[in-house]
RNA sequence: UGCUCGGUAGCUCAGUGGUAGAGCAGGUGGCUGUUAACCACUUGGUCGUAGGUUCGAAUCCUACCCGAGCAGCCA
């Protein structure tokens, strides 16, 4: 007989004859003459409740269906008695596929998440974690369901890169060279000439510059896949692996950016509420009281949007003391992003134009000499969600620029040719997609929203 | 990398110088259409590691390891 998900079997219109499950045993309660055994599969938040008398065979050994065991039934579906479920199982026959003793980890309690990251092979079994990955299959595919219904191209930018001036952090080396005998050049160097690609390598800290290329092609494109930092970093918002969400769009400037910015944040959010319904009142539950609330306020709004230079100035208003005073000029500190999306707007924040000194080379210059087109979008709890700016497309200043930065034109030639061949205006940005999970679940912590983590000293899995 | 907090039973934690505790999990028995079921009894510990102070250290000191938070880096 055919397998029927738990997630169906919940949605049944009616008594059902002859039924199929298979799945994990969550707990089980033993009464006189019978026993609950309450079944998941993963394919939704909810358990099946399986009611196994003496009239089935396995009652008799009903004891060794434990927490963490495989399970196969067949039964009726029936109304339930009891309060708390629609639907219950009255098992005829009840195969124990693969058995869990004392020791499995898991139990019928609330585990915090620090523990359930040790057992990271295990953790989808959860509630919370079940929850999560879930949210996570579905966010990816609203992303590329929110791009493809709009026309823009799927560009695959290379894992393993060769530029390493991109500026946006430290980068994890990729060699085939023996670690204690190198061959070592004339300078006493490293020669990378004799590394696998002839050159050092290394992973991506972005497919932005690649994305450009397509853009200059193929018009409005977007990248979904792997980044890598080897920042030494201890938060909960960074992680050495995670992936990055990144269109491009040619004939397009900051205004155009930033719409599509604000844009995707909202439709993203409203696919997932639709079709995460369940997992998302699991979080508003257990996870982050007030998610529901702040996400329908996040949908209903109108992102904020506010110049650097006037950031700076409520900043400066707020009467607020800062461990660092705002000032015109340096970066915005983690404490002053979060007053101003958290306390002085209360909703996502649009910032743009942002002084050229502080941004990297690729940024359109603004006519006012000072400042680039470059925006950041700051959410409640997470801060910056998004990065993005409209890149210089006008060769003479690109050169000014990567003279200012002090990097050599020639390793950036084919970067160059795009402004020599038909450049046009264009603009994009970067959206952490674990920053976007995190906002959606309420999630705190990064290390909870990726399958196997990866952060300094952790790869275990 | 810096600062702060923490590490005690399988899990969540209490215990702040004098005989290591609770709840849950596990075991045994009972009870009940149960809902993280319930009731009784019960197993379970090199108190992160290594030094030190002390008659005596889970408790005080030092170093290290691990975890978390904040900051920087940024998505």
């Amino acid at each position: 007989m055919k397998r029927t998900m738990i997630r169906e079997v919940l949605a049944s219109r009616g008594p059902q004859a002859a039924v199929r499950v298979q799945g994990w045993v969550r707990t089980r309660r033993d009464a006189k003459g019978f026993s609950f055994l309450e079944v998941n599969d993963g394919s939704s938040r909810g358990n099946v409740q399986v009611i196994v008398d003496e009239s089935c065979p396995a009652f008799g050994g009903i004891e060794k269906f434990t927490t963490g065991s495989a399970v196969d039934v067949t039964g009726e579906l029936v109304p339930s008695q009891g309060k708390g479920q629609s639907w219950e199982l009255r098992a005829a026959e009840l195969i124990l596929v693969g058995g869990a003793d004392e020791s499995y980890p898991l139990q019928k309690k609330r585990h915090s998440p620090e523990y359930l990251r040790e057992i990271a092979h295990l953790r989808p079994r959860s509630n919370l974690f079940g929850a999560v990955f879930r949210v996570r299959s579905r966010l990816a595919y609203a992303i590329h369901r929110f791009f493809q219904e709009r026309g823009f191209l799927y560009v695959h930018t290379p894992i393993i890169t060769a530029s390493d001036c991109e500026g946006a952090g430290e980068m994890f080396r990729v060699t085939t060279l023996p670690l204690n005998k190198a061959p070592v050049g004339a300078d006493g160097e490293v020669d990378a000439g004799k590394d696998f690609f002839g050159r050092p390598t290394f992973l991506t800290v972005s497919g932005q510059l690649e994305a450009e290329i397509f853009a200059c092609s193929h018009s409005n494109v977007y990248t979904f896949g792997p980044t890598f930092r080897a920042e030494n970093s201890h938060t909960s918002r960074h992680a050495s692996e995670f992936w990055m969400i990144e269109p491009e769009m040619a004939f397009c400037d900051l205004e155009g950016d930033m719409e599509l910015a604000e844009t995707f944040i909202k439709e993203l959010i409203a696919d997932v509420m639709e079709h995460a319904a369940d997992d998302l009142a699991f979080f508003d539950q257990f996870v982050d009281k007030g998610l529901l609330e702040r996400l329908r306020f996040v949908l209903e709004r109108p992102f904020q949007r506010v110049s650097y230079t006037e950031a700076v100035a409520i900043l400066q208003a707020s009467g607020r003391t800062f461990a660092y005073p705002a000032e015109w000029g340096a970066n915005l500190q983690s404490e002053h992003e979060r007053y101003l999306t958290e306390e002085h707007f209360k909703s996502p924040v649009t910032l743009y134009n942002y002084p050229q000194s502080i941004k990297p080379f690729y940024m359109r210059r603004n006519d006012d000499g000072k400042t680039v087109a470059a925006m950041d979008v700051l959410v409640p709890g997470i801060g910056e969600i998004i990065g993005g700016s409209q890149r210089e497309e006008r060769l003479d200043f690109l050169d000014e620029a990567l003279a200012a930065h002090q990097l050599d034109p020639a390793d950036y030639w084919w970067y160059r040719d795009l402004r020599r061949y038909g450049s046009v205006p264009h603009a994009g940005f970067g959206l952490g997609f674990e920053r976007m999970l995190m906002f959606v679940t309420g999630v705190a912590n990064i290390r909870d929203v990726i399958p196997f983590a990866r952060t300094p000293g952790v790869a275990e899995f």
